[in-house]
RNA sequence: GGAGGCAUAGCUCAGUUGGUUAGAGCGCUGCGUUCACAUCGCAGAGGUCUUGGGUUCGAAUCCCUAUGCCUCCACCA
């Protein structure tokens, strides 16, 4: 095993290991769900990246996260499905390959619908593999197996399926209403996907004279353009400054169109003129009052955002320059009042950034209301639980005031609405495949409805449509509701909240038990990373240059549940170092490993062993318990802390000497403790470092083929030490007092050291089993105790340790002010401690209300902070 | 206009049911290359936990308030 340990070389190489395990570990099935069949079913549906481009840093993120997950329930012996997939994302890919084709001049219309298709199949075979390829180089462990596509045959019927099921349920319908178009994408998009950001614009106060000629009312409006499109002023019906002009005709101006004043509680007095000029086919405030007092929708700007040819002499101009010239022709006539500078809400595309115009257009949509309300409660009741649970607020927030859902879009690339319109009749048909002949007329004149679904339609069946619905399937047996859904907090809304309610009303059931939310990656600087800014950061240079397993140990540490992080280069170091860290650990251990055959020898544990042993059994716990309360931030500082401070720093220096200079039966005892903490630190960090684990863990005695599918350590089965541990922390704090004490004293570290102890009889037993720790940790070649009376010896720097008093003679080397500066720099600070202790304890509520074990505690405090500020004291009486 | 988050060491952040001598990484100071690792070791400096109240025997932690920064939601023309 020696040639083996010097095989490895001193530094971690991440390439060169993470490129073979990936290919090894899908290779011999063990990211199928069929490795523990019979254990209690743990699942988690990747949420499908879209199939625009490469994944970025968020999504090494979200991935890191799942597979953590994934990989402890899997060596925890559950049957674990963790399903991958990607996601068609209409819009977003639609407008990729239009781009792409608009390089050759050609646009979409060019090609026609079904050789547009195939370039986008094209593009979607090209960016599936890239994803695909770079989940894997993460260490990915999901099921490829079972890899599934929002477009893919399965999920298309599913697709169909609920689409025929709410239509005929009548939680599907069509209609005319106001939409937000996107005049560049050509499409309708839903509210969510309306961003609204804050435009500095102008406030323009207008007149419309009264028809009977006795004056005008005076509107304020942000668009003036729309006013062509105008079919009514609103008033308050409260206002009284309004309140004789109810009923009244107005002029509308440039038009000449005759249009009433009316009266609607909408209209808020404080705002503008307390007027309102009323253009139901332009704003949806206005679409509401329009149908409330059944008002005609004049449509004066087109889907192309240019005016239309109702907007007579100013058809085919472009929305803002027709503004202008509105604003100007207003003011000719002397109807232009006034101009204030306000800052308000545009509403705009989250793909595009384009102004969204609000159009009365006949779409599709979901009912939502009786959708929202079981939504509601499974997160009410706890059925559905959110993490961190302040998420669930925003999500309850949102479905309260959900609006109906506009799910046609008008694009090519996605789910095709399975309706069909007789050209004769007008029949409307929803069906799964294309009707041969209208039911009602028999006309065989049809067409389908040229639209397709939102994207987030066909994303919000994943968690059963990827299973199998609507076939009855095992999986969907087994794994449905899935365990846990991974995701950012940024698509709650798009996302999370319409699987909660499709699963619901189409499983009966909730989707998953717990939504798992994280916050994004920011840049060094705190900011979102994005396309314009170019601060984006890609994965796959990140795994090139530090391996797959810093990236992601970096991603998950110092991190809480929710919260954004900033990717930094340090951190990465910092994650980098650890990997060596552990790879260095392992080759000391391997080259110890030599002469070792397991369960060959007799064991003799030694009070460091048991410490090393009561250490893991606690940290095997932590860990277990952290990353059951989805909090793998503190796992894996509960790992680090473990390996790099007990394991490397302490225990490994005090096995040394047993290695080296040890009987037979201590070398094996210690080759033994080393193996088997080693081994288990390796499997507790496996989730979080796939390769690198794998990696050692099959360098080290085992049992298996894979760490992958090894047992995950379980803290109730290891033997417990507390006593051993406790006395072990007495020998640390002695080794650090000398080591501080060598130190301040500037000690050479070549030269051996003695040293005094005096204690009493029981702890003298305990600094006996740690004599040897001592000379070896602190560098000293003689180490001798004694009884608490025994004089000290002159000429020596010294120290207290929970009742130990130590003593290092430096003959001709101390510095008696040094030592004297240092003794009350440890006095003050025991006096200090001894102060707020003292204070507790003489506090009457403090004694009569605390719990006993706090009080003795405290009481505990007090009497070693006595004892040291005595023993500290003491000394330097006599050094001076 | 609503809602949420954050504020802890020079920097970036942990600190999970209130009781720790308030921690880590990086940075900083001193010492160190005897063979696991300089992507390292040892020792150390550095914090009135943003302000002001409150609850409590006890608050970085719970409540209120102020300030600053960030984010989300929203049909005031």
């Amino acid at each position: 095993m020696k040639n083996e340990a010097n095989r490895l070389s001193t530094v971690y190489n991440p390439a060169e290991v993470e490129n073979k395990w990936y290919a090894v570990w899908e290779e011999s099935g063990y990211f199928s769900e069929k490795n523990n069949k019979d254990g209690q079913p743990f699942c988690i549906v990747m949420p499908p990246p879209n199939v625009t481009g490469q994944l970025h840093m968020g999504h090494a993120l979200d991935s890191t996260m799942q597979d953590i997950l994934t990989r402890f329930r899997r060596m925890q012996g559950y049957r674990t499905l963790w399903l991958p997939g990607t996601d068609h994302a209409g819009i977003a890919t639609q407008a990729k390959v239009e781009a792409n084709i608009a390089k050759d001049g050609l646009h979409k219309d060019d090609l026609g619908r079904e050789k547009f298709l195939e370039k986008v199949w094209e593009w979607k075979d090209q960016y599936h593999e890239r994803i695909t390829k770079q989940q894997r180089l993460l260490g990915s462990s999901c099921d490829w197996a079972q890899e599934r596509f929002t477009l893919d045959e399965g999920c298309s019927e599913a697709v169909q399926e609920v689409f025929i099921r709410l239509y005929e349920k009548g939680l599907i319908y069509r209609g005319s209403y106001i939409i937000n178009w996107c005049p560049k994408c050509q499409t309708t998009i839903s509210d969510i996907e309306v961003e609204h950001e804050d435009h500095a614009g102008h406030l323009w106060y207008f007149q419309y004279p009264l028809q009977d000629g006795s004056g005008f009312i005076e509107i304020a409006t942000t668009r003036p353009e729309t006013m062509l499109g105008d079919v009514a002023v609103a008033v308050n019906p409260e206002d009284e400054r309004y309140r004789d002009m109810i009923g009244k005709m107005l002029v509308l101006p440039i038009v000449g169109r005759e249009i009433p004043v009316i009266a609607d509680d909408y209209v808020d007095p404080s705002f503008g003129t307390g007027a309102v000029k009323i253009t139901p086919a332009h704003d949806p405030n206005d679409f509401e009052i329009g149908l409330r007092h059944h008002l005609p929708q004049v449509v004066v700007i087109g889907k192309d955002a240019k005016m239309t040819a109702e907007a007579g002499k100013y058809a085919g101009m472009d929305r803002y320059v027709c503004r202008e010239k509105i604003v100007a022709e207003l003011d000719s006539l002397g109807l232009f009042h006034k101009k204030e500078e306000i800052s308000h809400a545009v509403g705009t595309c989250y793909r595009c950034g384009s102004v969204i115009e609000p159009l009365v257009s006949p779409q599709w949509f979901v009912k939502m209301k009786p959708l929202a309300e079981p939504a509601m409660e499974a997160v009410k009741t706890g059925d559905i639980r959110f993490v961190p649970e302040r998420f669930s607020k925003i999500y309850l927030g949102w479905l309260e005031n959900i609006r109906d859902w506009c799910i046609s879009r008008q694009l090519w690339w996605g789910h095709r609405i399975p309706v069909w319109y007789c050209d004769d009749c007008g029949e409307l048909i929803c069906q799964k495949d294309a009707p041969t002949v209208c039911p009602k007329c028999g006309s065989k004149q049809l067409h389908q409805d040229p639209d397709v679904l939102d994207t987030w339609f066909s994303s919000g069946l994943w968690p059963f449509s990827t299973l199998g619905w609507p076939q009855k399937t095992e999986l969907l047996d087994a794994f449905y509701p899935t365990s846990v859904l991974v995701t950012g907090r940024d698509i709650i809304f798009f996302w999370v909240a319409r699987m909660i309610f499709l699963g619901l009303e189409f499983m009966g059931k909730k989707p998953f038990d717990e939504v798992l939310i994280h916050g994004l990656v920011l840049d060094a600087q705190g900011r979102k990373m994005s396309k314009s800014l170019g601060n984006g950061i890609d994965p796959l240079e990140i795994i090139a240059q530090y391996g797959a397993d810093s990236l992601r140990f970096m991603l998950i540490t110092g991190n809480t549940p929710g919260n954004d992080l900033r990717f930094q280069e340090e951190r990465l170091e910092a994650a980098r170092n650890f990997t060596n860290k552990i790879w260095n650990a392992s080759r000391f251990v391997l080259m110890n490993l030599e002469d070792y055959v397991p369960n060959q020898g007799s064991l003799q544990l030694t009070l460091a062993d048991k410490w090393i042993l009561q250490e893991l059994k606690n940290t095997v716990q932590n860990v277990t318990d952290n990353l059951q309360k989805y909090e793998l931030g503190e796992a894996a500082r509960n790992l680090y802390d473990f390996t790099w401070d007990k394991f490397c720093d302490w225990y490994i220096e005090l096995a040394k000497a047993r290695l080296y200079k040890g009987t037979a039966e201590e070398k094996y005892t210690a080759q033994t403790v080393l193996a088997n903490v080693l081994q288990q630190i390796l499997q507790l960090l496996h989730p979080f470092m796939p390769f690198i684990t794998e990696e050692l863990w099959q360098h080290l005695p085992h049992e298996g083929e894979t760490i992958m599918l090894s047992h995950w350590p379980q803290a109730q089965k290891m033997s417990s030490y507390a006593q051993e541990a406790s006395d072990m922390g007495l020998i640390m704090d002695v080794i650090r007092s000398v080591r501080n004490i060598r130190s301040e004293m500037n000690v050479p570290p070549g030269k051996k050291a003695q040293i005094l102890l005096c204690a009493e009889e029981a702890q003298q037993e305990v600094l006996k089993q740690g004599l040897l720790y001592i000379q070896i940790l602190a560098q000293a070649d003689k180490v001798q105790i004694a009884n608490k009376e025994s004089e000290a010896p002159s000429q020596s720097a010294s120290a207290h340790q929970k009742g130990v008093d130590i003593f290092v003679p430096l003959k001709g080397l101390i510095d008696l002010e040094k030592e004297s500066a240092r003794l009350q720099k440890e006095i003050a600070a025991a006096e200090k401690e001894l102060q707020k202790v003292s204070g507790k304890l003489q506090n009457a509520g403090f004694l009569a209300k605390a719990p006993a074990q706090v009080i003795e505690k405290e009481q505990g405090k007090q009497k070693e902070m006595q004892e040291k500020i005595a023993a500290l004291s003491a000394r330097l009486q006599i050094l001076r």
